[in-house]
DNA sequence: GAAATCTATACCTAGGAGGTATAATAGGAA
DNA sequence: TTCCTATTATACCTCCTAGGTATAGATTTC
């Protein structure tokens, strides 16, 4: 698969003809043809209808389609962007972060971080647990906040808190009015849905093993990708999830959230970065971490703080 | 530039060696400095450091590791996906809708289209409402939801009902706590932050028009991306911001919202499609959405709905 | 400072992208 | 149907350029 044939693809399908979305690419008919070939030959499927006139797209044809003029559209932009970050010579720190790090305190750190240090370029990249170790040594990112542990001799990690767990319910659900804290063992025979799905291990496989520590079997068990999907299956009453306090803000107002009883079922919050790091702005990072810790923001009620971690 | 530089890229800044990449790719290592050289000229921008062993990214060539990853990524997707739609033969229906309708009729909608053609594949893409023009015309997608209005020979719409607006404080906002509506006019000289910033015209123009009309004069103005930056800014105290009534349900905790007084503050849902599209699935839809409105549902309360736009 | 390791340059070869001519096919008019 | 037009596919040729080899130049290491 080539770059150029998606170019010509995009325009043989916005065409709808091929003659005409030669002349549009400055390149004779023929060769057009031929590479649109080629590409459906290498993917083994059929992308144009060619059997009647106006040509149609096949249902595979209209989906590439759809991802091939995105795929251009961002190419764009990364040429601009690079260019931009070429020329400007600013310097950029990255963090990788799992969604629900967004409702605690990353908005606040970014904050802060941008004041101390008004000249570089800070970027948030959402990212799972997994996926941050790579990132983290192939430089993609410079600090990562996660969910997952993981063991990896580059990267050194750091248990920040533990996050409570609570259960979501249904609107609908006989336990869903009950106020006081849940007991895990009321979860036997619920129908349980998990998330995300990829990559593993996850925040799904932590779910699981909570209940299989105390023998509690779920009935059926559904995966979805993410949490949004997961706690709109919840609404619609497929079943019960199970997702960090902090992200019990989303949905009020169809779905009834309610405090695991076990103050063991939390789910850390783990900041890992590269060991060695020249430059040593982490340890300026944990020393405004421990600040923030300090102000005890709203977002850290509902968490068992390991604020010693920082005191290296 | 051409994939195949991409792919070079990311081998060498992978192994951080020119020779060790070309025995990877299974190329001599000259071709491969040359293809490197090659992306660098034509981007302008130097993307790694050659000055010292081993070899370091500069700035923009890290931005440029982690996009060219990514894209690499996702074309395998878009490959196997492909592939996968082409063996399977399932008609696919994609649905563009503004992200502000997944917190109101859509996610029961697409619950009702399944129902009704469990063989039908449904998609939703979020997308803003003068893209959906595009990609009506272009076929990436069959239906479309938005809230800016447009006139387009190909494409037909169809006002659903007109929302009701509110207005988002900080908490620490005098007026934050007060109940009843709040007049329009009470705006004049506050920050304001308004949303999408691109592309135009959007939202963001119909809340500033909203102003002009009544001659209120909101003090400092600033455009963000997305709803969830415009609410995060509100958060940290930047200002106030005007969303539809339904999306009201996000960050409940540090944001307040009071109900705008005038009823002609609204936002339009419109629906829009192919003019004399085959197959009429089109009017079963229309259908299915009069059900859905006689339902009476939550979302539903804070507007004015024109069913009478239904009834052709 | 010499050896080792690695990248850049010079030059050559061949595979394939693009061009031209033309055959095959679809759609419309009589 | 049959002819005519518009459009796409096939055959074949040319030439650009990706990739190969040899080697010079640069950087690191001992």
């Amino acid at each position: 698969m080539e770059l150029r044939q998606l170019r010509y693809f995009v325009a043989v399908a916005t065409e709808r003809n091929f003659s005409r979305a030669a002349e549009i690419l400055h390149i004779a008919q023929p060769p057009l043809s031929r590479q649109i070939q080629q590409l459906e030959e290498e993917l083994g499927v059929n992308l144009i209808d060619r059997s009647k006139r106006p040509l149609s797209l096949t249902e595979a044809g209209r989906f590439f389609f759809d991802q091939a003029s995105q795929i251009m559209a961002r190419l764009e932009h990364i040429r601009d962007q690079t260019q931009r970050i070429g020329k400007a010579q600013r310097e950029r720190f990255v963090i990788g972060c799992v969604g629900s790090t967004l409702y605690g305190g990353m908005p606040d750190l970014v904050r802060r971080m941008r004041q101390r240090w008004p000249d570089l370029d800070i970027e948030i990249r959402e990212m799972m647990s997994t996926e941050q170790v790579t990132a983290l040594k192939e430089r993609r990112i410079d600090l990562g906040f996660g969910r997952v542990r993981f063991n990896d001799r580059e990267v050194e990690r750091l248990t920040l808190r533990e996050e409570r767990l609570v259960v979501a319910f249904p609107k609908s659900h006989a336990k869903s009015t009950a106020k006081e804290p849940i007991g895990l063992c009321e979860l036997e025979g619920e129908s349980l849905i998990i998330y995300p799905s990829t990559p593993r291990p996850s925040f799904a496989d932590e779910t699981l093993n909570l209940l299989g520590e105390i023998n509690v079997n779920p009935g059926h068990v559904e995966e979805v990708r993410e949490i949004q999907t997961a706690l709109g299956m919840v609404a619609a009453g497929a079943g019960l999830c199970i997702i960090p306090a902090a992200s019990q803000r989303q949905r009020p107002d169809d779905v009834c959230y309610r405090m695991i009883a076990d103050e063991r079922a939390t789910s850390p919050i783990i900041m890992s970065y590269r060991r060695n790091e020249a430059g040593g702005r982490i340890e300026l990072i944990k020393q405004i971490i421990r600040e923030m810790y300090a102000d005890n923001p709203p977002w850290l009620q509902l968490s068992n703080v390991r604020l010693d971690a920082l005191e290296s």
